[in-house]
DNA sequence: CTCCGCAAGTTTGTATACAGAAACGTCGTT
DNA sequence: AACGACGTTTCTGTATACAAACTTGCGGAG
């Protein structure tokens, strides 16, 4: 396995769990020594992460973890939207119904352990699994590189809404729903029921993203990006 | 300007006219040579088409021009869709209607010069406009990106299939549609629009492309055993 | 006291050198 | 004559060295 991917795969994780809080300057040098590598590797994973957009220039100096302001909460849910509404009814048309009825009773059984402690993560491994059985059923590895890249994107800022149960129970239901559109074969009611999720989704975000006071900030070291004094 | 930048433009362009054709190998240490710069840029440079998709790893050995199969033009399309009826959804939404009544008038000249000799580039710059306007108006910098990545790929697929101007006069129809549906204001309208143009074009690429024979083919000379990319 | 300018230091961008791995050709053996 | 093994060669991946650009801090002038 080459370096740079293990960069690549460390830095991404580190961004993605915040132990790298946006903001955070990523030079090239103290990068590459954290990591145990040259600046070439290292640069090609930054290139990548810059690619997907967990990094960002800051204009001509350096680079550094991006930050998320509620416009590009909106952008992120937008451009998730279409792509999840298109997969799903792919999947809805393409689907081996076996696959997803043996998704629904792991999905219903992780949800009614939901009480329990320490449930969560169960949880969201199971709704990864449906999230790749959906790609995987919509047939197209484009359309799935695109959504593991927006999904980056969204399992930040569900990092930053704070999930109570109430909410994962809905959530719960709501992924059933798309489930048993994608098992009934209804491009239709796959769309609408994805569409449904994902707007409630956003609804949460929003709401305890204001709740916790700010979005999360840009990085309060970069006073004036355009230079304007 | 980086000269990493200059040799990202340069490849591209060569990739989508058509100059650098399916299959051909990328070698590092040639290409660097041929465009006048070192390896390190030009790593740079084949790691952004590798992500644009516009150019594939033979397994372990090398680089390549991206070819295109059915497939790819089936899922190319598949994502175009997502993109830009989304993208045409938003437009809708927050347009500013004199950017679009301007826009209008033009694309109609356009649509009436096309009898005349060379004006297909105008014609197509027209078009392009029209995209940067629609982009402009969804107000998603990161919706216009992952258009403009598959925007490229779309490109590769038109320059395979001959357009004849039954196709363009109804291409500028189509396009109006589109363009009256955002100045409406009227979401659904911009929706339905932009998904009849792009199930026309794709009928129209695959039926001309098959009348020509085939599609562009895989490198001949990679059976890829795999499944891995 | 403030503002402009210069110089030092740091950082990115580029080039090149080195090492490991894989492919191809050739030679030897059966 | 065919197959296998070994050596050569060329490639990618990585490291490091070099240069240019930008930032930053200090000093002097207004």
């Amino acid at each position: 396995m080459r370096s740079s991917d293990r960069v690549y795969v460390a830095l991404r994780d580190e961004i993605l769990d915040g132990t790298l809080a946006p903001g955070v300057p990523l030079g090239e040098i103290e990068q590459s020594e954290r990591l145990g590598v040259s600046r070439t590797p290292l640069r090609e994973a930054l290139a990548r992460l810059q690619a997907d957009g967990l990094v960002v220039a800051r204009g001509g100096k350096g680079l550094i973890v991006a930050g998320i302001t509620a416009d590009d909460v909106r952008e992120i849910f937008e451009l998730r939207e279409a792509l999840e509404v298109k997969s799903a009814r792919l999947a809805a048309l393409r689907r081996d119904p076996a696959v997803f009825a043996a998704l629904r009773t792991d999905i219903v059984a992780a949800g009614e352990r939901l009480d329990s402690e320490g449930s969560r993560g169960d949880f969201y491994r199971e709704i990864a699994r449906m999230d790749a059985a959906i790609d995987e059923a919509a047939g197209s590895p484009r359309l799935a590189a695109a959504l593991d890249a927006v999904r980056a994107h969204a399992a930040r800022i569900r990092r930053l809404s704070s999930a109570d149960d109430a909410r994962l129970a809905s959530a719960t239901q709501e992924h059933l729903m798309i489930v048993d559109a994608i098992l009934e074969g209804s491009e239709t009611m796959a769309a609408y029921a994805t569409e449904l999720h994902l707007h409630r989704s956003l609804a949460h975000a929003l709401s305890t993203i204001d709740a916790a006071g700010a979005t999360m900030p840009v990085p309060a070291s970069v006073p004036n990006p355009s230079g304007h004094r």
